[in-house]
DNA sequence: TAATAATGGCATACTAGTTGCAAAGCTACA
DNA sequence: TGTAGCTTTGCAACTAGTATGCCATTATTA
């Protein structure tokens, strides 16, 4: 799926290899940087997810960054999250005026900042309508399916489709209520189509190799995405 | 596309050719030069995107180049490392008020130089509104289209139609976001239309050998630049 | 075995690509 | 200012390509 970028800009110290090791743990990429100027070279090239950054850092420190980093169009949409070493109220604030999405004092466990920054990428995935399943990227605005990085190419029809059963995963949806979902109440066609475009659908996804992997039948009921 | 120039003054010693060696495995296109006089008599002809030069320099130094250079308009745009031996405050700020866009000592490793090279192209770029992607060159101000460095001649309707798609790439446009952003609200043309002004600008753009390089159709919904 | 789902093929409807043309706009020159 | 010649633009008509819905057939499930 492209595991998630992170970029690592923290001072040596004890915590910075548990951090990298945990980071790693939960499956994100991490790339290690050392000074300010370091991190906004690296990521002309390769947009991270995320910036997981000490507020002094050599040459360009962690608020220059953040302030160039909400400059640019492409970049504005990188998290940052910003530690500092006693951090009082007046950092606190700076940073999120300068775009951060979460500042605080260094001295906070390695734990807590997985916990942070899993809630960070959370957030904005939530925010970019991109609905990740194993191997599978499904992103709305973009109206795109990547599958191990690549794109699938699917119609109008098969990506609204993939989207309602994707977005309630488990969840068993009824060939009526799919009906209405994708085609919209008024539009009539017959119930036995919705097997149809699953069965395109399914064709696409790869699904012919390993059968059910996505959508999974339910005999009499209906069809849901797991 | 048109490799970015830039001009290379420093005294003899075994950075020069580390420096050079770096810039050029980074893309640049290097011209040496050794005196500040030889810096204003080639600029004339062809004008660099940015000037490294130390700021001793035979005849014209370095100081008196800034000088020159943002006396005239054209010249102005050229980006500025000065780079001083012993660098004391006094002369860095001397340099940023003589509109040096980076001073500092000439003791920086190769590595560095570059970074910062590097990092003030992508200011220029953005201050200029370029947009860089693979062969092409957008440029707003100079309203102007290159691919791999020749101009490409587009009429106002395809360059505003290929700076909106360009300005937000992997972002689908309908034909009625398309109509509205480049042909403003008021007007009213057919969403047809539309269709004939990508097929004028993808013939100009040469997508004729390589299909949908730049321009990508999505059925049903509408086009986005990738 | 009866009901339900999967599949392949096909006609149709829809969407996009392409071309030619006329009108409008622009430029240069008398 | 007028006019000839060129470019740009919008549209309609046509062609090409794609997506969709349904049916008939086969496979699967309870």
């Amino acid at each position: 799926m492209g595991e998630e970028k992170i970029i690592l800009a923290l001072p040596d110290n004890k915590d910075r290899n548990a951090i990298n090791a945990a980071l790693r743990q939960s499956g994100y990429s991490v790339i290690q940087k050392r000074s300010g100027q370091d991190i906004l070279d690296s990521i002309v090239e390769d947009i991270p997810e995320i910036i997981l950054m000490h507020a002094d850092l050599p040459k360009v420190d962690g608020w220059q960054v953040c302030e160039k980093l909400k400059e640019d169009q492409l970049l504005q949409k990188i998290g940052i999250i910003l530690c500092c070493d006693d951090a009082h109220e007046s950092d606190i604030i700076r940073g999120f005026e300068l775009g951060a999405d979460e500042v605080f004092d260094a001295n906070v466990s390695a734990r807590e900042l997985v916990a942070r920054t899993q809630a960070l990428s959370r957030r904005l995935q939530i925010a970019k309508n991109l609905i990740k399943i194993r191997d599978l990227e499904i992103e709305l605005d973009a109206h795109r399916v990547l599958k191990d990085g690549k794109t699938i190419d699917l119609t109008y029809i098969q990506f609204k489709l993939l989207y309602l059963l994707a977005s309630r995963r488990d969840n068993i949806f009824s060939r009526s209520e799919i009906l209405e979902r994708v085609w919209g109440k008024k539009v009539y066609v017959t119930n036995r189509t919705v097997d149809v475009h699953i069965k395109r659908l399914r064709e696409k996804l790869g699904e012919i190799r390993y059968p059910s992997q996505y959508i999974q039948t339910i005999h009499g009921v209906g069809y849901r995405f797991m």
